[in-house]
DNA sequence: CGCGTTTACGCCTCACGTAAACATC
DNA sequence: GATGTTTACGTGAGGCGTAAACGCG
């Protein structure tokens, strides 16, 4: 029984299927397996049952799984005891959505390496339902998504809200001759993130308050290129305050309608209820704080 | 790190040197050695201080112990709550006197392996000063000698008691013209087993008491050999006394005054203090089952 | 010079990944 | 046939022991 066995076993049992837990290990997927194995005869125990499609832990897989949690947890615990407080260290795999990405990962990334030099951060990049899907699977260990965890063996916390704007290019607001979002989204085009990313549940939940059918609409999975199009006056659309208004400084765009708010977006960290290591509790902490801090900032 | 370079630290930080620890866990000294080094420079700290002549457990190492024993026994604690329950397992190496070794060991071994067919007893058998050396420098992880422990880190449970009569060949007695030990003592010789060994003790107890002078001594440290002189007439002593009614039955001895009592010997099991395994206890209770399950059953 | 530890080095095992095979849905 | 796991196999790194070197008493 090796250190590097268990934690093939805990990854193995903890997500959804070999090949997720073998890239949490860093290893191939048939390396993976025979770690197991090796584990299995030498424990002289069957831990999973692999009759069926995928590998399901057996009953005494189930009741090893939280002793060796337990263990791996103690395991480095050791290390940090002793290794001259270097804080947090191993991989860490942090999912978020872009705009969190243009935000406060740089804040975060820094912040970690400092408080934590042998952490390493992995962040993953997607839409919010994506990002729920992967962590379920156990790809990723913490996500920061908009609104709560809609599977109950995952646990959120809020982090912070953003606020989003209205906002259309002069080129466009002539054009339609119109500025108000009400008035625009019955002829132009509206420009938005697809379905499954955070920010369009309030869209969703705007266009129902105000019952109006949409003209055209478009979406896009990068905001970078969505705000292009704001500017290139292919659509209108909203994007985070803060970013609008530099935007609006810059003349490359107007905000639009001021009193037509938008629902505040709230964001929140999702991890695994099950995972209870000191990691997440620490990445939390350090994700509140630089979410709050870059917050004021604006998006360049 | 690795869980057996944590047992090398353990075995290298508990036993007095290097190579009685690389026999400990089955290596070879330079392996060992870089070993822990492996592990100093996997956890970023100097375990060992190798200035003077012996390595010897630096500040951090001396913290570090404890927490490795601890992190240890959780580990097999691990393997026994999923391994079918076969009980302990790994090697255990028991000291104990020739007399033990020829009376309750067997007994010891075949119950052992009833009960824990994992468990490997390595039985070193010697004089009680050279195990409660070797148990003192780490080579052995219990012994059972007369007496009470003289370190005082080591702890001492009494096992139970053994009884002892003077015994000596027909032919002797007849040349001696006497029947008494007080009386031959002083024209023949006395042979027993070394200073050192626990029956030796009450000998000396008994001999001090008497105020007597020894005409001729003669030791062996073996048994066997020397109850063979005492058939032989070479000379007389003292044994066990089941053993003697063994002999005297078959006419190859006579006990002699059975009115001049020798003191009992008490045997204790002796461990180290700091040594808490689950593995000790449960010898130990073996031992004294053992021994006194086989106490009344008489030496071939 | 003896004893304890480390370094040097050749050897061999073990663990990895690629690719194919197998099994299930 | 697609997906998920295991087996086969060639390769490379790491851990082993022997033997020599080092360093303290």
């Amino acid at each position: 029984m090796t250190l590097k066995q268990l934690e093939a076993f805990y990854w193995a049992a903890t997500c959804i299927n070999f090949a997720v837990a073998a890239q949490r290990v860093h290893l191939s997927v048939s390396s993976l397996s025979k770690r197991i194995g090796e584990l299995e005869n030498s424990l002289n125990v069957q831990l999973f049952d692999r009759s069926g499609r995928n590998a399901k832990l057996t009953e005494r897989g189930e009741q090893l799984l939280p002793r060796v949690r337990e263990f791996l947890r103690a395991s480095v615990q050791l290390q940090q005891s002793v290794g001259q407080h270097l804080g947090l260290q191993g991989r860490c795999r942090l999912g978020m959505g872009e705009l969190s990405a243009l935000t406060w990962l740089p804040d975060l990334v820094r912040k970690a390496a400092e408080l934590h030099p042998a952490l390493e951060i992995e962040p993953c990049v997607d839409i919010g339902q994506v990002l729920e899907q992967r962590i379920d699977d156990g790809e990723l260990d913490c996500v920061v998504i908009a609104g709560y965890a809609s599977r109950n063996h995952l646990a959120t916390e809020i982090v912070g809200d953003g606020q989003f704007v209205w906002v259309a290019s002069r080129e466009l607001i002539e054009r339609a001759g119109a500025d108000h979002p009400r008035l625009l989204i019955g002829n132009q085009t509206l420009v938005s993130l697809p379905d499954g990313a955070g920010s369009t549940r309030i869209l969703d939940q705007w266009l129902s308050e105000q019952r109006v059918s949409v003209n055209r609409r478009l979406t896009c999975n990068n905001w970078g290129a969505v705000v292009g199009m704001f500017v290139a006056g292919t659509g209108f659309g909203f994007m985070p305050t803060r970013w609008a208004q530099e935007l609006e400084a810059r003349a490359a765009l107007q905000i639009l309608a001021r009193d037509e708010t938008l629902a505040p977006l709230t964001y929140a960290a999702q991890w695994r209820r099950d995972d209870s290591r000191l990691l997440i509790s620490e990445l939390r902490e350090m994700i509140k704080f630089c979410f709050h801090l870059t917050a004021p900032r604006a998006l360049t």
